[in-house]
Parts: structure tokens; C-alpha cells; sequence
RNA sequence: GGAGUGAUGGCCGAGUUGGUCGAAGGCGCUCGCCUGCUAAGCGAGUAUACGCCCAAAAGGCGUAUCGACGGUUCGAAUCCGUCUCACUCCGCCA
């Protein structure tokens, strides 16, 4: 959300940095035209509240020397029975600024570079180098039927499409993957592990901003204001929601893992093999909270936090600043990790880092105070993937395959996995 | 799931015959005084949000907030209703 007082002193700002991002500026003014009414109704309440407040200690004084008080009473029945109508009026209207304020998206950092759509985004750095095959490089999700440790099929059956199993040594892959992860972020990284629940109420999800624009995407349980995560970002960053915390707790640096559930809205028909679009996916991901001031730097080292997985992985990847016209809502500047992808000769999202500014932290009441007896400031909010899973088996299937079909273990994880390679089932 | 108890400021804790209660008192914290040092003692201060005034800051004024919402009343922390959460006991359960 953003600083609606900001927004009433410079309208202009927020409408050029809408209209970079291509959402509609129009929104700016129809949120300053509720936003006025919305001021006038209240100024008119308080106005006759104040006049009550007087009016009832005047009562109380006169009853307690044994004076008639009723022309009082009288005065004040009406004008009580007012306030309520206008009380009523200034929720509504308060509803509404609150409403349009809750879709209006963030508008971009100066340093984005403008741009229409994902065409558009900037490479901005390369690592690794692409592996170089004798034969034809197979897709993961053929590798992983053959060394039977993803079972696709069966999944349907038991769920539904867009739904894997993993099995053998794939499950211990993922699993692998997941605790090696955790290990190298909280151990070389200074993040503080967490285990959060998979399902967030709405006020967490109003919080990161998922709602209420964006309820489709994820799935609610029925009768309940309840969701699955879409992410651990949910309930890492809403960790400290309605809080102020110490300058001296900052920055906070939490690594959760979770599975993450999407619906996938929209997506029909899109990347409908292998593990790479997923109703449900593990992933670690991590969170910042972070001053102001500081917060640009804190995406610089996000990104370099969750590109040391990949280096530590040997996984070729680039790093892409995400354009303008890309730019999802909530964010003000974005970086996404792509991982090489041999079988499909293409770099794949692995990883996506942020920052929100103050977007989520007005939204979940995320407050810092510089020091003691200091006004409390909003934070600056920040996530990360670090790293999504699936993907990651999917690039190591694809980058460590072998002519034989079976796949070596990249050294990082052999600790892990208990072995240095997965071969076909004899 | 059943029964009961409770929810007040950073914390503890008064306040339930409705009336200067944003809320006593204590603790903590901040600043100052005092004091060989420390402790103790003394004094002052110590919530948040929103609106208005001010070019802005400082500051001032107003409104709201005693779990949430709604009701009664001229007036509610105090009365009534609904809900939420926490704790205890019983049942069930990995």
C-alpha cells in the first residue's frame, strides 16, 4: 500500500510511476477524490463529537450539584442520532479509500529499466559455464521417468494434474536439496531458519498483498478465511505483522521452507511437463526486513545469497532485472535468477528477489523505531527465492545427465544425498 | 468436541451502584538532581492512529482506541448481545 499523504502531495509522482509500470493513473484520482470525501464527512463527525464530549461533562456537573440537565439531554439526543448517521457515512467512505488504496500497485525504483513486457527485461550478468554434451541432452521429466524418481503419472491419479510424487532418490533430492539450503543460508548467511504453517489467514495475505487483488491465484479452503500459501513469504514476512520493533533487530533474515500451493489461474496449457508449473512446489525462501535507507543494498546481497546456492551447485545461471512493464504489484525493483536449462537450451526462472519498500510493511503494520522514544518508521520488506525445489532438480537432472541416462550429484550435495550419482533402476 | 475462567497502556495491575478515565498504583525506560562508584533516593517525562491548523518541522487543537463488532444511553473500560482469542479441566488424536 502506499503513503496516501504522499500521494495528496504529489499526485503527478504516482500517476507517472503508474503509468511506467502500465497500470492505470486514473487510480490516483479517483483514491483523491474518495480520500476528500472521506476527510469532510470526517471532519464533520469530530466536529459534533467534540461539541457532545462538552455538552456531557456539562451534564455531569450540573446532576452532580442536583441541577436540571434535561434541555441538555434534549439538545444532545439529536445531536447524538446525527453522529450516528455520520459515523456510519465516514466508515463507508473510509471503506472505500481503504479499498482503493489496497489495489493501487507500487510504482517502480528510478533504476528500473522501462520496458513492456518480459522481452524487454535486462540481462545483467552470466556465471558457469553451459555444459557441453556428446549426445542430445534429454528433458528432465524424461531423465526422471527413466531413473523412476518422479512418478507423474500416478500423481494424477491421486490428486490431479499439475500434481508430482516423488519417489527413491528423487524424494531424497528434494529433500536434499531442502536441507542443504537451509544449512548454507542460516550458516553462511546469518539467516534464522523457520518452519512456518502452510496456511495463512487473510489478514496475513492483505499483509504481503496477495489479497485482494490477486485471491485467484492461490486456494482457499472451503468456509474457512483461510489459504494455502502460495509461498513462505507469507507467513515469514507477516512473522513480525503489527509490531515495532528495535533498530538493533534489524535487519531481520529468515529462511523458511514450505510447500508452496498455486492455482495456476490463467496458465492453461503452459509448461505442462515436468516439474517446472506445479500446483504445489517446495521451496526456501527468504525474508528481510530492513531499514529504508538501507534496503537497496539488502536486495544486492539477496541476490547474491540465493545466486551462492547455484555457484555452490555448479548451475549456470543469469541474472535478469526484471523491466517496467514486468514488474509484479507489490514490487519497486526485481532481479530474477535464471537457471540454463540444457534439454530445453533456455535460462528458466529459479529465483526471484525484491524489495517492496514500505508497500507490504504499511500493509502489515511492520514498524521499526530508531531508538528509544524515536517515531515509529515503516520497514522496508524484502523476499527471495533461494531456491525453488523443484526447478532445481529439474536443472540438476538436466545439467549432470549422462549418456547412460543416469545423473551425477553435483559435490555440494553428496553430503546429503549419501552418494555421487543416480542411476537407472536395474 | 464438552465445561469453566479470563482479555485494561512496554509489563504487572486497579477500576464493574455508567459521568472531567487515555485510564490510579507499581515495575520498566528516558532525562535531570543527588551520591567516592554502584545501589538506593528525589524531580520531570514516558501509547498509537487519524483529521485540522502551520510552506514544512517544532508545536497546537480535535477525534478515536480498555480483545473485536453491534446495541442501550445525553454520556460506556464499566450495562446488554454476538464473535474472536488465551488459559484450565474432560473427551479425542499424530
Amino acid at each position: 500500500m502506499l503513503d496516501i499523504r504522499a500521494i495528496r502531495q504529489d499526485p503527478d509522482r504516482f500517476r507517472a510511476g503508474l503509468t511506467r509500470k502500465h497500470a492505470d493513473p486514473q487510480l490516483i484520482d479517483d483514491l483523491l477524490a474518495a480520500d476528500e470525501q472521506w476527510r469532510a464527512a470526517l471532519t464533520e463527525t469530530e466536529q459534533l463529537k467534540s461539541l457532545r464530549n462538552k455538552a456531557s461533562e456539562e451534564i455531569a456537573r450540573k446532576k452532580k450539584q442536583g441541577l436540571d440537565a434535561s434541555d441538555e439531554i434534549n439538545q444532545m439526543r439529536d445531536v447524538s442520532q446525527r453522529i450516528k448517521m455520520l459515523d456510519d457515512e465516514v466508515r463507508q467512505l473510509e471503506a472505500r479509500v481503504q479499498e482503493l488504496l489496497l489495489a493501487i500497485p507500487n510504482i517502480p525504483h528510478a533504476s528500473v529499466p522501462d520496458g513492456e513486457s518480459e522481452e524487454d527485461n535486462v540481462p545483467v550478468r552470466h556465471w558457469g559455464e553451459k555444459p557441453q554434451f556428446a549426445f542430445e541432452p534429454r528433458p528432465h521429466w524424461e531423465l526422471a521417468e527413466a531413473l523412476d524418481i518422479v512418478d507423474f503419472e500416478r500423481a494424477v491419479k491421486i490428486t490431479g494434474s499439475r500434481f508430482v510424487l516423488y519417489k527413491g532418490l528423487g524424494a531424497k533430492l528434494e529433500r536434499a536439496l531442502a536441507n542443504f539450503m537451509l544449512d548454507f543460508h542460516v550458516q553462511r548467511h546469518g539467516y534464522t531458519e523457520m518452519f512456518p504453517a502452510f496456511i495463512a489467514n487473510e489478514e496475513s495475505l492483505v499483509g504481503t498483498g496477495n489479497l485482494p487483488k490477486f485471491g485467484d491465484e492461490m486456494f482457499k479452503l472451503e468456509g474457512l478465511p483461510y489459504y494455502l500459501i502460495p509461498t513462505a513469504e507469507v507467513p515469514l514476512t507477516n512473522y513480525y505483522r503489527e509490531e515495532i520493533l528495535t533498530a538493533d533487530m534489524l535487519p531481520v533474515k529468515l529462511a523458511g521452507y514450505s510447500a508452496c500451493f498455486r492455482s495456476e489461474a490463467g496458465s492453461a496449457g503452459k509448461d505442462t511437463r515436468g516439474l517446472i508449473r506445479l500446483h504445489q512446489f517446495q521451496k526456501v525462501e527468504l525474508v528481510k526486513l530492513v531499514t529504508p535507507e538501507s534496503s537497496y543494498e539488502e536486495l544486492e546481497s539477496l541476490v547474491r545469497d540465493c545466486a551462492a546456492i547455484l555457484e555452490a551447485l555448479e548451475l549456470p545461471y543469469r541474472v535478469v532485472e526484471i523491466c517496467t512493464g514486468d514488474l509484479g504489484a507489490k514490487e519497486t525493483k526485481k532481479y530474477d535468477l535464471e537457471v540454463w536449462l540444457p534439454a530445453q537450451n533456455t535460462y528458466r526462472e529459479i529465483s526471484s528477489c525484491s524489495n517492496f519498500e514500505d508497500y507490504q510493511a504499511r500493509r502489515a503494520g511492520l514498524r521499526f523505531r530508531r531508538e528509544e522514544g524515536a517515531k515509529p518508521e515503516y520497514l522496508h520488506t524484502l523476499n527471495g527465492s533461494g531456491l525453488a525445489i523443484g526447478r532445481t532438480v529439474a536443472a540438476i537432472l538436466e545439467n549432470y545427465q549422462q549418456e547412460d541416462g543416469s545423473v551425477r550429484i553435483p559435490k555440494a550435495l553428496v553430503p546429503y544425498m549419501g552418494g555421487d550419482v543416480i542411476r537407472r533402476p536395474s
